[in-house]
DNA sequence: TGCCTAATGTACGAACCGGTACGTTAGTCA
DNA sequence: TGACTAACGTACCGGTTCGTACATTAGGCA
């Protein structure tokens, strides 16, 4: 992800701890995500780098941990991501479109942190919850759609009583699946959701799916 | 799932190639789900049965056979449970609201299978594609939903251009989210998408989501 | 009733894999 | 410039884990 390509320089060892690190990150990145987590090999993470698995455990102490950081690091992104979110400006309608449209480009643009937090629920979120990093983090995005919400159902646009977590469960939803169930809805209905052909299809068929439950008359309960 | 809870019969071999069989797959069943196809144990498996390893390795041939064997009747339970929908006698609203809520009922009563998916997902869909069972199944309730879907349109009820795999795709991507991704979203946002007290409200809001979606007015392409 | 084989159990091996003990070097700063 | 330490490399260990060679027995059938 961030990894610079120095050229190695032949006889030297390079010292830059920052170096080592990140690229340790990337490559193990790359291995959970290829693996899972048991199926990860601490030795072809090693391997991959221009470094050895001793420094693997010289900078982030074990295979468990490894695993924790490269969370740390993926949600990093995604929150980063979100904060620059700009739909605000936007009539409630668009903004929600918006914001379920990026939020459709993000996980499509990510597939390992898509597998990464899959992996995570086998595991039952254990890693999550040994990281203060994680557990602190919010999700800027959810403010947004808190934001644009209360907006919405104050004008009338939308129908009243709609949670934004609800909304975030149901825009996340649609996304994630699609990535994260690719190869089994695939094999078993011949259908490729993240064909790139299809790709407007899906984007416009989420928000459709989103303002319409929004905007939708319902018996009351 | 269908062990037979035989009193161990103390002194005497048992010879019951049906049932050894059977238990090996349920146990295999959770052993998977547990722990994802690497985390599992073979030996783990066999410990928790009335048999050995040997056994495993007699019937089924290796882990990774073993693994396809368990995906193979966890579809066959749910394709079991599809072929018993029946919704059709109802108006294509409430027949298509059913179905979802059932869909939604079938996910949260077989979490092992959630996750079982999930990590056949994770590992390419390799074990569905090595199996000519899967591959040849379809699925009874896309059937049930594409009769469902041409009635409605026909009667103008629902938006016309909706696709039947899309629609499951739609109602899926729901209910398997809610319960594959509950650790994360659980320790991201603190609320468990599967906490008994919500359920009511989610199977409502998928099938407001879904009827909405069929119902609205929308632009044309 | 004796035989034949499907079904089962035991014991073990070999490779793998996470982790570490120990030694070395690059770069910085007094 | 020399010494000190953060950063790095090598070699290896010990437990784990999938898989199997070999021995054994239950039970149906001729």
């Amino acid at each position: 992800m961030t990894s610079v390509d120095e050229p190695a320089r032949p006889g030297g060892r390079i010292r830059d701890a920052a170096r080592t690190r990140a690229e340790i990150l990337d490559v193990a990145t790359q291995e959970f995500a290829r693996a899972g987590y048991d199926g990860a090999r601490v030795d072809e993470i090693a391997a991959r780098t221009r470094t050895t698995k001793r420094m693997i455990y010289y900078y982030f102490g074990g295979k468990e941990q490894l695993f924790t950081a490269v969370l740390e690091r993926a949600y990093g992104v995604i929150r980063e991501a979100e904060q620059k979110l700009d739909v605000e400006h936007l009539d409630p309608v668009a903004a929600i479109r918006r914001l379920a449209e990026l939020t459709f480009d993000h996980h499509e643009q990510h597939p390992d942190f898509i597998r990464l937090v899959s992996i995570e629920n086998i595991h039952g979120a254990e890693h999550i919850a040994a990281s203060e990093e994680l557990a602190r983090i919010g999700s800027p995005a959810l403010d947004v759609i808190r934001r644009i919400l209360a907006q919405g159902q104050e004008s009338g646009l939308f129908t009243a009583g709609v949670d934004a977590v609800d909304l975030h469960a149901m825009i996340s939803s649609f996304c994630f699946f699609r990535v994260s169930n690719r190869h089994t809805f695939g094999a078993l209905f011949g259908r490729d959701l993240v064909d790139p052909a299809q790709r407007e299809h899906y984007r416009t068929m989420l928000g459709d799916m989103v303002i319409a439950y929004l905007t939708a008359e319902r018996a009351a309960d």
